[in-house]
DNA sequence: TTGTATGCGTTATCAC
DNA sequence: GTGATAACGCATACAA
């Protein structure tokens, strides 16, 4: 394997100039660099970046903490923020952390050993459960939730759902169940307060028993559902935390012999690729997904950088997408 | 930010001793092992991994290409590549494609330049269409497809495929449609070898017309299907190479009123998530994506580590899934 | 078992 | 514009 004094002695330069002409061309005359170039050709030399990243202290690679990389909303995320990082010269270093604290704490660490000059943070996190990650280490929130402390990028859940819950209001529905995601989920409290501000502005007193706990997988929708189909008074309409949840609910109500949305209408979140083609095809919520992912690069790229943010955080506009699985309430036109 | 020379001072002992207790600590006395461990907590050492991995002219990096991150099949792959990984001290750098040759030579170039130490291919590649991987640099096929001719893990497409059509067949379907991926897509090219077998086999005509381009995806399935439901003799059964393209298939279906499987059976391939929950539920064939990944990653390392392969390539079974969406040729019973 | 000394390939500082 | 050379932090061959 070559090296810069290979096609140092073979150009008839010295190394300094080699370096040059590969960084800093344009301090370099055309003759040399002329020279350079056949030698590197001819050798087939290529830069060892290990060393280059030594020596200038840089990994340049980031690591991406994601719950699970198999949720399409997060792959969405993680090909636009890799699209973005390829853009920028960097690498993106795949954390799945499958939840443990444990794997996550192997990812800090490998920046803390200089493996990666930062973090995406994907997992939410409220005041109770803080993300471990050292107030030292370059990070950005991209888990789109409230309650962070760091540079974030995020939606506003609580404005997303209450407009959800508006329109299903506004089709006469009044019992409206809810598929929620763990109760300590960030994002499942965030969505809950939209609901609860819903019903409050509509005058719909708030009941317990209309919230079935899931955990975003398309099992839990499944199984909260039965929650409302054995209830004495069904709801007419169900809102759901996300669309995994919504298309297993929607599986279990259509073998209960609940029609939708004639029977029932079932709302998603997240607008995955699946939701447009499921039966009926889903009324959602999309998030930015993509742009989510650029603008979470770009940001961590400048706190890396050590460049000033223009804000600490970026709330980005979600879009209400109405399809068949909602409908007017039972008896309403 | 401290280093090894820090570290070692303070302990009372070498620079050397102190590398030894972290990466041979058999070959360094308990006592000095201690004061070792106790200086490092003191100044908060962290190795520096890059000047390792420098010096080790390793990076413990490999890079996956995948032409499609957001694609279930192959995110569910890269979540078991990963773990692996991780397990065995090595990071993924995530290489989506996007199909692009350009964007596939960046990252072959990132082990060029020693930023990874091999490459797990997930692009299925023929002889038309060679992977331009160079034969030097460490590299496991894993798209799952013959015709490569490194190390592979794959799996037998043509049978997977035969079995499906054979099922067919014996439910007494004679007309059955494909839709196929792309002509020259390796997999699509396999798995059409199986679906002819069996129609010889049960000497059943093969008729062109009955073949639908498709690219894989679900938009791409959705379309297809028009072109069986314009032709003057429906197929009564409709093979599709991948679950996408099936769930996009079935939708166009209902929406022509044809019921299925009642009218129509409709197969997929991959057995991803989705497949479970469509409506009608999807008889497909299951992929081992997880094991594939673990050991993709395991065959990998060891050419990276220059041990030798007990084999070349390694065949992993697939699974025929019943449910849904196939049932008897109409007028059969 | 331990310490000393050297070098990995590159960039950057300085003199020329 | 160019060249000589000193780092960067660590692993390791060799000596003790």
């Amino acid at each position: 394997m070559s090296n810069i004094r290979d096609v140092a002695r073979l150009a008839g330069v010295s190394v300094a100039t080699v370096s040059r002409a590969l960084s800093n061309p344009e301090k370099v005359s055309d003759e040399s660099l002329e020279k350079v170039h056949n030698a590197i050709a001819q050798v087939g030399y290529r830069p060892n970046m290990l060393a280059r990243n030594f020596r200038s202290a840089r990994a340049y690679a980031v690591v991406v903490l994601v719950p699970d990389i198999a949720n399409p909303f997060y792959s969405l995320f993680i090909r636009a923020l890799e699209d973005r990082a390829q853009q920028k010269g960097y690498a993106v270093l795949l954390g799945d952390t499958r939840g443990t604290p444990e794997r996550e704490m192997e990812y800090i660490r490998r920046v803390e050993t200089r493996l990666a000059d930062g973090i995406v943070q994907l997992r939410p996190s409220s005041e109770k459960s803080q993300n471990n990650i050292p107030p030292d280490i370059p990070c950005v929130n991209a888990c789109g939730c409230e309650y962070t402390t760091g540079p974030a990028i995020r939606i506003d859940n609580r404005a997303a759902a209450k407009t959800m819950v508006n329109y299903l209001i506004s089709l006469g529905h009044k019992r409206i169940g809810v598929i929620s995601g763990l109760k300590d989920n960030p994002h499942a409290i965030d969505r809950l307060e939209g609901y609860k501000e819903a019903l409050a502005d509509a005058g719909i007193p708030f009941e317990k028993d209309l919230i079935a706990e899931g955990d975003f997988t398309m099992w839990s929708g499944l199984n909260a559902a039965f929650q409302f189909c054995n209830m004495k008074v069904r709801p007419t309409a169900v809102f759901s935390m996300n669309d995994e949840m919504a298309i297993g609910a929607m599986q279990t109500l259509k073998n209960q012999g609940i029609r939708i949305p004639e029977d029932m209408s079932v709302t998603g979140f997240d607008d995955i690729a699946y939701a447009k083609y499921s039966d009926p095809s889903l009324t959602t919520i999309s998030q930015p997904a993509e742009e989510m992912g650029k603008m979470a690069m770009d940001m961590l790229l400048k706190v890396i950088e050590g460049e000033p943010l223009s804000q600490r955080e970026c709330v980005l506009p979600t879009e209400f997408i109405i399809r068949k699985s909602t409908g007017p309430a039972p008896g309403k036109k």
